[in-house]
DNA sequence: TGCTAAACGAGACGGTACGTCACGTCTTTGC
DNA sequence: GCAAAGACGTGACGTACCGTCTCGTTTAGCA
């Protein structure tokens, strides 16, 4: 298989990651407010210009730093244990938002607010894929009998990761083990009493 | 006894009421990161310094614009039929967030991404009263045996009003009734089969 | 012929005290331009409104205040020697304002660069004494024969104190006395070569 | 020989140039204290920074439009009679401050009342020259006779100047032909009477 | 001695300008 | 011909004072 054929005078690839990676450190650092364009331009030895000419916001420089950070988590696993293989993911994307990458999305969320544009690639590169990843291994639930057959499975997904933003977002701590496991036993057992287990 | 004194210079009730409300209509119409402190207290015929000297920030501002908006959505029916009641709630959070209230919502908790005192205050004054409320109510239904006893009350209560968060905050459309209907289902009866309805 | 009636509620004379001195301590210190209406009232210990409803601008406060340690320097000696007195009078002045007046008279004359008003009264109540007591000590000696009697006396007043405000607001260290010395010798034997002395 | 390195990304003498001429304009029409550096970067077409870039204070940028209408006044004529071309000098500085150029020093040397780095300033780039090129006519004038010999020339040529700041500064109106022919006679014939004319 | 009205301290108010920061655009120089 | 450097016009930031306007609270003189 050739090489995609580069460009003549092709952007650098050694300024674009140093934009990306000032990028992710300083608003992983400081908070995505306190930093500006000129601050990632200072911190990656770069001119401004060069962030503008290929980028049209600090909202999407901050979409394409994160979306190197978020590409393992959309993989579902499939041991053939539907709830014990949401566990495992919801645990991942938990875990991960703990750490600056946390910070970086929180910051992308709160530009999304007020740029549509930034908010429907978000939904396009983030949201979308990861719903339809989880929407698969969902209906291969379904398949085997582990789930209803009419269940509502964009309500399910909704609920699921519903909570995960809410978390991210309203600052309270992200989830750990134990309310996983309680958000999951709701979602898969339901809140009324006599359920057979 | 001696009448209590009142304070020598208090503030003007008049410039809080208009400063709060040309808050609500300009980020309601332009967005939040649109609007400038000197744009609200041009709009409300106000000198900035009458902001500045009762609020920290921005965001302080819009807390105190959106509290007067929230007040009713509190309150939680009790006809007896806890998923009724509930639906009945959430379907006016929802609809609520469909007005101006909720671009000043999103406006809210993006402004609380990077300003910590601010996502606290969140917490107390919004977010902590209507989760006591939702609890409260939820506790009557497990007295009344219309809920499983053994279920985590939080986790139910992020459950669902993350699909309320996770739709306003990622601009997908926010709940119609039938989506709120098919959240509560789950929440209810739970994803797994064989449950007798 | 009757007294004038005083005010039944009468302006406060230690208020008044305390904000003129407070002038006087403030510009001298700090400089005129740095010191605000708020400082002095701070600084005097009184309320903003009692200096604005005694006193138009913080320019006249400085006029007031400077005017009271002025009245001594009007006076002119009358030793019979012309010169000697003159010399007297100048080297008062000069050392005036070495002191702190110096810096409040350095403020006046700045303000009233910028306030017809205050340069009247500047003029009025400074300046036109001081010139006129001036004009009478060389009318005297006009007609004793020390001066040529038709000296144009505006031009030799101007003369001579023009070079203390040269001095004065080009902030060169006001005249010593040897430099008045000389002052006087040009003013009172001129220039020109040929003048037996 | 190498080119002197140029500054690779040098200042606009076009908004220079603006800058001081809406300076000239406005002081000249308004007075110093009423224009503010927004009006100025207003009335030029220029952003506030543009002028804090390259001057640090309202009265550097005055200094710096006064220097150039002043270049032509420092010029001393030379006729062989020192008297007539004192009086054609002072007679040129006078008129030029009845024009706009005077309220723009009278804005100077009041700045420069609170202001030492203007002040000094002012100094080595108005005053000092002035006085160099006052100071050589006068030396020209003691070679030829034309002056005593032991005649102090910082005294004469304080004396001289002292009297056009006095009239400028007190806003009495400036010299006018007779008046200068009055300071002069004094200067150069003295007050004393006796001396053969 | 108690009443009344001004002057008082305090300070909030609607404003203007301050001096700084970052925006996004533009131009110049160098690799 | 892209990249660095950085000046530019723009405009919001948060602060300091402006001069005006209430507020209660002295404080005098008159009753």
């Amino acid at each position: 298989m050739p090489a995609a054929s580069p460009d003549p005078h092709r952007r650098s690839e050694q300024s674009r990651r140093a934009i990306l990676a000032a990028t992710v450190e300083l608003v992983g650092d400081l908070g995505y407010e306190q930093v500006s364009i000129e601050a990632i331009a200072r911190q990656a030895g770069v001119g401004k210009q060069t962030i503008y000419r290929w980028w049209p916001s600090k909202g999407a420089v901050t979409l394409d730093a994160l979306d190197e950070s978020l590409d393992a988590v959309v993989d579902f696993p499939d041991t053939g244990d539907i709830v014990a293989d949401l566990r495992t993911q919801m645990l991942g994307v938990s875990r991960l938002l703990t750490t600056r990458v946390g910070r970086v999305y929180q910051g992308l969320v709160a530009a999304a607010q007020s740029d549509p544009r930034l908010s429907r690639a978000h939904l396009d590169r983030v949201i979308e894929p990861a719903v339809l990843a989880c929407r698969r291994r969902l209906a291969t639930g379904v398949e085997r009998g582990e789930l209803r057959a009419d269940i509502d499975l964009q309500g399910l997904i909704d609920l699921l990761y519903g909570v995960i933003y809410y978390r991210l977002l309203l600052h309270t701590r992200p989830l750990d083990d134990d309310q996983i496991d309680a958000v999951l036993e709701i979602a898969f057992s339901g809140a009324r009493p006599g359920r057979p287990r």
